[in-house]
RNA sequence: GCCGGGUUGGGGUAGCUUGGUUAUCCUGUGGGACUGUGGAUCCCUCGACUCGGGUUCAAAUCUCGGACCCGGCCCCA
């Protein structure tokens, strides 16, 4: 995930475990707080183990990044904690990856973030999942040209996300709309498939959603989809919204969701457009292992052996110039018997040894064996840099 | 906040129904057989009943309470 975000030009930023609680309140609103680890510290400051990545992000933005060149592309990778009750795909402690790409309103923006997404997915080799993309404006829009408020559209947009659809209606009716209306924002809500059915609205959301699957086809992403009905619950999603679904998770299935959004003004900074994505690391994880994912096995290029206690300090030696020279080196550190060193290289899969003992010593050589073939040679001290790097 | 299941060496487990001698097996660790050659085999070693109260001559086992873990709701920035 880290090398195909530095692939996109995005570079990684780290901020503290624990904030302000003001900091997660002001961009979640109070109630959340019932779902945070808060608590005072012992200079009775309210202080949270952060519950997500985009707010402390977006506060080391303005505190200290806020006048580097746009857009300004970062990422990061840390573990958040949320006071919930644990179930399969959630943890209290659990660990999240995003990114974020702030100063540009654009669809083209919008469009390398999702692409970033999509491309760690088929990085990391997840086969099953799907992107839905939607656009908050046009459900905003339609609320509001019906003369809805804006104190009753959030709680309306959050029952048509739930898609609570007897609840929203009812809310719809009290706004003063009519069921001609309420029918067609229903409707909307219900919009899913490929790009064709933007033909079904019109207007700069339709456009930007237009821009953004152009960029997208440019990569190849065919597994997306439109579907207007991701709400995203908060007022701060500015514009498009996204989200990505494992379907072998069952419940808890979203890996992957983001959208254009402003927050700096909250923070103390001047407002800035931007847009980012936030990956459940370990129900992606989770994915990858009920697809049958098997990770890498760990391996080290070479294993230094010395023969009795003559030959240590000459291994040390060896170790050390290996080292210098970038070649992956584990040595016996524990004065082991040749057999149980070969043991040990074999479990650590070393895939070279290289044996350091008196007679070869005599000739001013080692043996380096090959742990796979067993084909061992004997090399002369000074030329066995450059054997290994072979 | 509600509900269900669980907790035995480092990991995975048997034993619990029907209380009773040294708590089973696999794996792992360290050592040895084997200070000059790994993946095998054999031997030795290390290492556990979640905590507290109760019942009992006797509790891993029965009982009550707590903690923690897993899972299902609610919620989900």
């Amino acid at each position: 995930m880290r090398r195909e975000a530095a692939l996109f030009g995005f570079r990684e930023i780290a901020t503290p475990i624990f904030e302000h609680t003001e900091l997660f309140t002001l961009r979640s609103g109070p109630n959340v707080v019932e779902e945070i680890y808060a608590f005072q510290d012992k200079g009775g400051r309210d202080i949270s183990l952060r519950p997500e990545l985009t707010a402390p992000a977006m506060r080391f933005f303005v505190n200290e990044l806020s006048s580097s060149a746009r857009p300004l592309k970062m990422f990061y990778f840390g573990q958040c904690f949320r006071y919930e009750r644990p179930q399969s795909g959630r943890f209290r402690e659990f660990f999240q990856f995003g990114a974020e790409l702030i100063g540009d309103p654009g669809p083209e923006s919008d469009a390398e973030v999702i692409a970033l997404a999509a491309s760690i997915m088929r990085r990391i080799g997840l086969k099953q999942y799907t992107i839905r993309i939607g656009h908050i404006g046009v459900l905003r829009n339609m609320l509001a040209e019906a003369g809805v408020g804006p104190e009753a559209a959030p709680l309306i947009l959050q029952k048509l996300d739930k898609k609570e659809y007897e609840e929203a209606s009812q809310r719809m009716r009290d706004a003063g709309m009519d069921d001609e209306r309420i029918g067609k924002v229903i409707d909307i809500t219900n919009t899913v498939g490929p790009v064709e059915v933007l033909d079904k609205i019109s207007g700069d959301a339709r456009e930007h959603l237009l821009g953004i699957f152009r960029v997208l086809q440019a990569y190849g992403i065919d597994n997306i989809q439109v579907d207007l009905g991701v709400v995203r619950g908060l007022d701060y999603y500015t514009g498009m919204v996204f989200e990505m679904d494992a379907p072998v998770l069952g419940a808890e299935k979203q890996i992957c969701g983001g959208g254009s959004y402003s927050l700096t003004e909250l923070f103390g900074g001047e407002k800035t457009f931007s847009t980012g994505f936030g990956i459940g690391f370990d129900r992606t994880l989770l994915a990858l292992e009920k697809e049958g994912y098997q990770a890498p096995v760990h391996s080290i290029d070479v294993y230094v052996l010395p023969v009795g206690d003559s030959t240590r300090q000459e291994a040390h030696h060896i170790a050390a110039q290996l080292r210098r020279a970038g070649i992956s080196t584990d040595i016996d550190l524990m004065g082991r018997s040749l057999s149980k060193s070969m043991k040990y290289a074999n479990g650590i899969n070393a895939r070279r040894t290289v044996i350091v003992g008196d007679k070869e010593m005599a000739q001013g050589s080692v043996t380096v064996r090959d742990m796979v073939t067993g084909e061992q040679t004997l090399v002369k001290r000074e030329e066995l840099l450059t054997f290994l790097e072979k």
